[in-house]
DNA sequence: GTCTATAGAGTGATAGAC
DNA sequence: GTCTATCACTCTATAGAC
């Protein structure tokens, strides 16, 4: 019975959607039925093993994405400052200017991290990595490129939970704006 | 991890600490009965509210702690700069130097923060508030200061997502030592 | 017939409420 | 400790594409 079965990759941008909501835990398989309009007999068809590998599958997806989209631009053939903004441009754009969270932030925080921090610890190496190059490629020292782009990925995923805590985005805004001008400042 | 709760000042400090390690959804009441050494009915008498009520006890006893210990120093008749200081070594001991992760950073990004949000926004808009007035008596102009306290907190919660999902105290170490030479610099 | 995708009843375990 | 609901998961059955 092939039916209208969406593609791999709905599946999983939906998958993601819904551990981001709700959290590793919080994602029931009847949730994820609901969301994914899939019985569980589809479900363990796609991933036999069960909950952990929809979760895996989930990162491993966002991690693509992000690759794809925000570290790619950050390496060359970019100019640096360009793909800095347009790394910063796609980052207000997936966070919904400070309305969604970062799911792989908020596995970082939770219990269920153990299972997933290779892919988490990777995300957020690659990111800094790129980002520190990006900045020596604008004509930063090496040493202070890398405390900045630390310092950046703390600021996003720090202005990530005052605005989620505070229910106001402001802060991710107003920090977007500071990054704008202090990583094209070389 | 067998603990015992002698009063209510102890038990609700092991409640926080469950809550902080296994999050709300996973710290189950088996794993809470365990931990305090209280089976379920001394757990519902002391709390009839049960599982939420547990979580929000135990959060109102951290923001008590925070209170005292890391705001009040903000607060005259402490000087700024001693205030300051002793603010961050006090953050610095209560998350064990990047160790340790934000119970109420971490509820912010969970699913259950609309549960508590009244308690998550009330802790960072009070820190927020009393360092931003520190700041100022300090001698920033209350603008620089909104926004340089508002970018500290972001810092420390951003270095705490990003030191446990490398599983590395550094980046939570460095920020500290930076906070402490910008935070004074007025 | 075979393979893939589907649905969903049924499993034991464990959740939180009381 | 007892309760019911729900958890992740298994398994059987089946429909259609080849």
């Amino acid at each position: 019975m092939r039916r209208i079965a969406p593609d791999r990759d709905s599946l999983l941008a939906i998958l993601a959607e819904v551990f981001r909501e709700h959290g590793y835990e919080g994602a029931s398989l009847s949730l994820i039925g609901e969301a994914t309009r899939l019985g569980k007999g589809s479900l363990y068809h796609f991933f036999p093993g069960g909950k952990e590998e929809m979760a895996e599958a989930a990162l491993a997806h966002i991690g693509g994405w992000f690759d794809r989209s925000v570290f790619l631009p950050l390496r060359p053939p970019s100019e640096p400052k360009e793909g800095i903004l347009r790394m910063l441009a796609m980052v207000e754009d997936y966070f919904h200017g400070g309305e969604r969270i970062c799911l792989v932030g908020a596995l970082a925080l939770a219990q269920s991290r153990d299972r997933f921090s290779e892919r988490i610890s990777a995300y957020f190496r690659t990111w800094h990595h790129d980002l520190a190059k990006a900045l020596v490629r604008g004509g930063a020292p090496t040493p202070r490129a890398e405390s900045q782009a630390e310092e950046a990925l703390a600021a996003i995923q720090g202005t990530l939970v005052l605005a989620r805590a505070l229910d106001d985005k402001a802060p991710f805004n107003r920090m977007m704006a500071r990054l704008r001008e202090e990583l094209t400042a070389f």
